[in-house]
DNA sequence: ACATTAAGTGATT
DNA sequence: AATCACTTAATGT
């Protein structure tokens, strides 16, 4: 498909005339692979992405592995963070990562930068998404220092399987722990125990929820 | 068949 | 719940 035809038939309900024409003419039509890293903590953010199709994971890691899962992003979004740190000139302090095949139209942060200018529907469409990542990230932290690891594990699997639109989810028990920041035993033990109360079905790489 | 990687589990802290 | 020290199971070559 053409970048014209996708942003017409991803964007048109969300932005008007205008910035929809910008999209087409600044916007670079890219795909990536499941594990291929966007933006990286501590580059310069050189691009916006718009999420056209697929799932990505946006997540505070550094190269020893030491960070944490925040939030996924699905269909027409894109990180608010990330943006944030494009109008005050900073690096990226979260990674963006491909969790499925993605399809997403990278913009010049630039041009990105001159849209909260003249684009009512642009400040609409970030100040949206800035309340539903933040209420995320809120929860999310929430979560970390009130709840059980119990509860934390299955809300992440329901998220993982919510967001992307199926009951299993294709994941190692290591993987899992390093985005929960928990040792894989622990992870494991856990699963087995919700799949002793029948709530989940476990498999190699793989969890469904029953 | 053999090696490697993922997952399961008891013991200890 | 972390760490260690395995064992067992599933897959890749």
């Amino acid at each position: 498909m053409k970048l014209n035809d996708i942003v017409t038939a991803s964007f048109s309900k969300l932005f008007e005339e205008n910035l929809l024409q910008e999209i087409c003419n600044n916007g670079i039509l890219k795909y990536a692979e499941p594990d291929k890293i966007i933006l990286e903590i501590r580059r310069d953010i050189q691009f916006i992405p718009l999420i056209v199709s697929g799932i990505v994971k946006v997540m505070r890691r550094d190269g020893d592995g030491n960070g944490i899962f925040l939030h996924y992003l699905s269909k027409n979004q894109t990180s608010a963070i990330a943006i944030s740190y494009v109008l005050e000139g900073e690096k990226s302090e979260i990674r963006l990562k491909a969790q499925s095949n993605i399809t997403y139209i990278a913009v010049p942060s630039k041009v990105v930068n001159s849209w909260f200018l003249k684009y009512q529907s642009w400040r609409s469409f970030y100040f949206k998404l800035n309340q539903q990542q933040t209420s995320l990230l809120i929860h999310n932290i929430n979560d970390i220092a009130f709840t059980s690891l119990e509860y934390r594990l299955l809300k992440y699997l329901e998220y993982t399987s919510q967001v992307s639109n199926d009951s299993t989810i294709y994941s190692k028990h290591f993987d899992i722990a390093r985005d929960l920041k928990v040792s894989r035993e622990a992870v494991s033990r856990i699963l087995k125990k919700l799949e002793k109360e029948d709530i989940v079905t476990l498999g190699r790489n793989k969890i469904t929820l029953n």
